[in-house]
This record gives C-alpha cells, sequence and structure tokens, in this order.
DNA sequence: GCAAACATGACATGAAGCTGACAAAATCCT
DNA sequence: AGGATTTTGTCAGCTTCATGTCATGTTTGC
C-alpha cells in the first residue's frame, strides 16, 4: 500500500514515515504542494497524509485539485490543534478525516487504515468462463465445485482474472502479488502458474503462455 | 432526537444547548456524571455529548459503565486540546468519537448527525446453525443451552457471526473487537479461536482456517 | 536442429497455525 | 480493602503444509 506524505516540517515527515513503514506501508514524501500534486497525477497511491500548511500550493488547494479531477482519494488531514476553521474547511473541500497535531502514533495508523478500508470496497466476485473467484470467501470454483488455492496461488490468479485477455509479464506478475521491494526469481512464477493450471484444469479458462511476453488468462478455445 | 449533553461550565452548556435546539434537537443537560449515569439508565437519548473533566464521577467512567451495561449509545467526548491520553483512553472506552474544545458549531453539529447515522441499532440476535448470540444479554446458546463466553471470546465470536461466510484475517478481527489503536499478536487471535471452538462445538457451527487468509465461520458441512 | 524459453517433479526450508502452560491483569466476592 | 478467581495475552514446542529453488525434461521459434 502507497502512502503519500505532504509534509515540510523534515523532522515530523521522517517519524511519520519510519512509523507507517514499520507497519508495511510503502511511503512516498513530498515537502510541497506542486511535487504532490504531480505525484498523485502520476504515481499509484493508496492514500494520502496531508499537512495543511504547506509553503507554495497548500493543503487545500492539494485537496480541491484532487477532487476536481474526479478523484477518490481517501485524504487524511493534519493541523495545527488551534486551527478549527482549517479543519471545517479542509472537510467541506473533501478530505476525509483529520488528526490534530500531536497525535498519538497508534491513532495516526489506526485513522489511516480505518481510511483505506472504508474506501475500498472490492468486487465481491470475479468470473470467466466456469472459473469465479468469490473475494468474500477466497474461494474458487470451477462450474461451482470448490477449489483449493494457496495465497500465493489465489494472488496470481486474482491478478490475471482481472487482467484477463491480457498480456501480463511474469515481472507484472510478481510486482502485483509481491510486497513492495521483495524480490523472486521469474522461474517462480512459472511453477505458480503451473500449479495453478492444475487446479482449474477443465474450466473453460486457460493461461496461455504467449512465448517472450508472459502469460494471459482467457475463455477455452477448442 | 434527544441529545444528553453532560458538561459542567455552563456558558459552555449553555451555548452548546442552544446550537443543538436551533437543529431541531431536544436536549438534556446536566453537570455531572451520576446525573448523567442515572438518566442514560432511565431515559431514552439517541446520542450523548460528554465532556471528560467533570467532578465526582468522570467521563470516562460514564462511558464505561454505559457500556459494560451493554448499550450502543453513540457517545462524543469533548476533550480539552492537549489531552491526548484521553482521547485515547476515551475511545478504549467506547466512546465513538471526540471534538477538541474549543470547536467550531458547524463540527458539532456535523459529527453528531454523523454519529447517529452510523450508529445503526443491530438486530438483537444472531444465529446460524445451532449457535446463537443474544446481543442484548450478551449470552450465547448452542441448541438452547447457555454457554459462558468471556468478554473477548464474545467479541471474537459476535464479529465472526456477523461475518458469517466471509474470511476475515486476523488483523481485521483485532481491527474490530480492540478500541482505535491497540495491537495485538496475531497469535492471540489463534488463541481466542482456540478457545472458542472448545466451547461451541457441538453446535453446527465451525469456525474453518482458511490458511493464509484468516477465519471463516460457517455451517457445518459433515 | 539448436538455443532459449518454459514446464514440472522433487525437495529443504520455514511460514502459518494450534494449543498447553504461565504470568500479569482484571474482576469478583466477601 | 484484600484475597480468590477468572480472564487475557504471550510464549514455546510442535505439526502441517505452502513456498521457492533446482534439476531436468519439454516446447517453441528461428
Amino acid at each position: 500500500m502507497h502512502v503519500l506524505l505532504v509534509e515540510d516540517d523534515s523532522t515530523l515527515a521522517d517519524g511519520i514515515s519510519r512509523i507507517l513503514k514499520s507497519h508495511g506501508m510503502a511511503v512516498d514524501v513530498v515537502d510541497n504542494g506542486s511535487d504532490a500534486d504531480s505525484i498523485l497525477q502520476h504515481a499509484e497511491i493508496a492514500v494520502m497524509i496531508l499537512d495543511i500548511g504547506l509553503p507554495g500550493i497548500d493543503g487545500f488547494e492539494v485537496v480541491r485539485r484532487l477532487r476536481a479531477r474526479g478523484s477518490h482519494l481517501p485524504v487524511l488531514l493534519l493541523t495545527a490543534r488551534d486551527a478549527i476553521q482549517d479543519r471545517v474547511h479542509g472537510l467541506e473541500l473533501g478530505a476525509d478525516d483529520y488528526l490534530v497535531k500531536p497525535f498519538a502514533t497508534p491513532e495516526l495508523v489506526a485513522r489511516l487504515k480505518a481510511l483505506v478500508r472504508r474506501s475500498n470496497p472490492k468486487p465481491v466476485e470475479w468470473r470467466v468462463g466456469g472459473l469465479s473467484l468469490d473475494t468474500f470467501t477466497k474461494r474458487v470454483r470451477i462450474n461451482d465445485q470448490p477449489v483449493e488455492l494457496s495465497v500465493r496461488e489465489w494472488a496470481v490468479l486474482e491478478y490475471l482474472i482481472q487482467q484477463a485477455s491480457r498480456v501480463v509479464s511474469k515481472q507484472q506478475i510478481i510486482d502485483a502479488i509481491l510486497p513492495w521491494g521483495e524480490e523472486l526469481t521469474l522461474n517462480a512464477v512459472e511453477v505458480y502458474v503451473s500449479r495453478i493450471r492444475l487446479k482449474i484444469s477443465g474450466a473453460g479458462v486457460v493461461i496461455r503462455t504467449i512465448r517472450g511476453f508472459g502469460y494471459m488468462l482467457e475463455k477455452e478455445v477448442p
């Protein structure tokens, strides 16, 4: 999960960054509004922590532009203790929650998690041909017959079905299923695919190998 | 809608009271904890605004007693600006939100409305197979035989039964049963589940382990 | 036909889960 | 209050099984 932290006090930024990383989040830090604005338009960010008091483009403007672009990205405001007007104004502009400085770190983490959880309602079911993945029960069915998949296998198959009829490279698969920074042999992906193929044979769906490019999940054509 | 306002600063109490009334709410004002406690037990209150710093029985104690009686009444805490500990503690005890003094009136009203909206009264009884949880009496029955669960066990089982037939991760369980920001080892959840399984064996219900994902409560399939 | 790319069986490693035991904390009970 | 009892969370030891790599076999494109 990528967190964008916009904070110009570098000491505070470092502190928050460290805490979040220790909770397994990937943190991008910028210290001004225009950098934030540009990153938001180009990177995959799951949630933003935004200090109101910034030099140049201030926090309000960042939120305003973000919402103007139609984004629903959850935003957590950091405000000074006395800045009541700021909080109200921020919420009006479309921020989702705020935290008053100074705050306790568990509170920050809890609020962040809550925010992301709230804004992240996943589709319940993926289906291609006779193959269906139920994200509630984490169960895979082939023509209504349940099939047991391991975590890794689930992750790979979920990614493939989301990208159905598109070619995805092994590296893309690795990036999709691994936490940031972790690596794997490309052969590992081949092994996953092999195992998955075994388990989903008979569904009207195949994982085609596109030699030199990667894999593609698609309906079987006899 | 009846609001119970517990605030010993009469100037502030009058102000808040006036604002709320102008928004069409009925307001009961008391200036101490024991009065609050007694009103809560005898009147139909929709939401409580509670100052922490009270003479006699303080705000924490009021919340504690309220929750100990099994009530889900939404509670909005009023805390002094610096009292971070108070906020965390209050949320731990089961308050639903807090507001730092001084606050803007639109914020108070907005939060209050949000709180009431959010507090949808839960069904009194959950039932899956031969297992039933009565959220009012906090009692668990297996085929009408009462079973004793501890508070934690109750909390976990309640969450599991609410999410029946869905996989919930250990972290989700922790987030669901613990107050904001508190943490636990994931192993603790394993222990809870282990203990609960012992106690509910024989109901037509099992807590399945979905390795790598979490747990799922569902009807037993022999 | 040959090399590169892919497939897959086999294996060691360790991650995930379970549970009995225990110390600390909370609660109950005079 | 304070002693007894229950609850709670962590740990350690153990089992099970998923995981990732390797070695070796197979396919594919040129």
